[in-house]
DNA sequence: TTTAAATAGTAGCATTACTATCATTAATAA
DNA sequence: TTATTAATGATAGTAATGCTACTATTTAAA
């Protein structure tokens, strides 16, 4: 039997359950392929539909519109990143470990994790970083908040913080510097790539240099003076 | 004689320079309160030009496309903000109060100068906190770079990079570390007032705390060990 | 005063972002 | 087995968007 993680996702985000049906883990698998390949600016569920070989009112049976399959998938790689977190920090104790060990997570480059079948992980993880803050930069944002759209990234966000707060209790800001890091992340590795003068690892294109910032960043921070 | 301060803007950016006449301006001024109202996405220039009063193709005549017109608003805020900070820490020879300084300006709210004429930077302000990143998350992104689209915003982390070696000549990161304060300033802003759960700032929703964090990370980072 | 350059306005087209309708197939229950 | 319903497919249509080309008018130089 085949292993496979299983992510619930926000009903509201879909009109009809992509994970149901073999066109709805297409509309997935092609969205992720197409927004990362063109952008999701240049995204249509025109191009989608005729990638899958079904129309375009066949899409919108599923989502309502292209934003919401953002935030969707968005959403997915934040859940999955949870369950990858929850699982390699499970049996640490020490959180200055831990800490390290979320970092590097969430700035290293995801391999395609055969465990969730259409979806291809390191696909996705460039979608987030140069997509990801579309789903939330919007004029809906209190809207969407609303119903819960941002909740695995506020869930994420939260365990980062519990745990800056396990490393040293009197730290003041964790939930600002857990979104520090996470966006951080992800926007120095845009940099790096495609800016790099914003950043300070122009030589070699290495994720461990993100990793090493944002590790010397954390625990400057938190560090009991 | 009115003092006004005179922005040199990329001219890549435009197809004809918006401030050499009325309806250029109009289009600047316009575009930011449309912006600002109903977001980048629901802009358009057939709205833009139906609130100054010409017609879409005038609009066409100045800017090739709404994100050109963008880039171009952004880039303004960027290059005001460089000369805001250039002005106010001239004087000063203590590169901590420099950055303490620079990151009070990149946090707080901006009053209107009214020496930019038609250009409310209060607004201009909100636009870049909320629409500012999707000026280079584009697929665009190298082609734009080349025409220097992005340069007062690299200019501007030039600038606080070499303060921050002013103030520690070993660090390691200082363009990182300054793009990080630079995102982070308008990002936590944001954050505070759409997503407070990933801040600690929810009870006074004051840019004060989003100072207070960001000298704190800041100086913890750079401090002589 | 004519003539050309700059500017403004009109019209149109292809694409986008949807919505609606109806036929067909697959799955399931009576 | 047949009746029922759910999902998909095919087709069409609408309003808004993003843009281009052409025509008319104003302005300024020769």
């Amino acid at each position: 039997m085949k292993l496979g993680i299983q992510i619930k996702m926000n009903e509201s985000l879909y009109l009809r359950n992509p994970e149901t049906s073999e066109l709805g883990r297409n509309i997935i698998k092609y969205s992720i392929e197409l927004i990362h390949k063109s952008g999701f600016e240049s995204f249509t569920f025109k191009k989608l539909s005729e990638a899958i070989g079904t129309t375009e009112a066949g899409v919108y049976r599923y989502f309502e519109n292209k934003h919401n399959l953002l935030v969707y998938i968005v959403s997915f790689y934040w859940g999955w990143l949870e369950f990858q977190i929850n699982y390699q920090t499970k049996n640490l104790k020490d959180p200055e470990i831990k800490i390290k060990k979320i970092i590097q997570l969430l700035a290293e480059n995801v391999e395609d994790d055969i465990s969730t079948g259409h979806i291809d992980e390191s696909m996705l993880h460039q979608i987030v970083i140069a997509e990801g803050s579309k789903a939330y930069l919007t004029k809906n944002v209190t809207a969407d908040n609303k119903l819960q759209f941002f909740k695995p990234y506020k869930d994420l966000c939260n365990i980062v913080g519990e745990i800056i707060l396990e490393f040293n209790p009197k730290y003041k800001y964790p939930h600002s510097l857990a979104s520090t890091i996470i966006e951080m992340a992800h926007l120095q590795n845009f940099f790096m790539n495609h800016l790099p003068s914003l950043t300070d690892f122009s030589k070699n294109k290495s994720v461990d240099q993100i990793v090493a910032f944002l590790n010397d960043l954390t625990f400057s921070a938190i560090e009991i003076k």
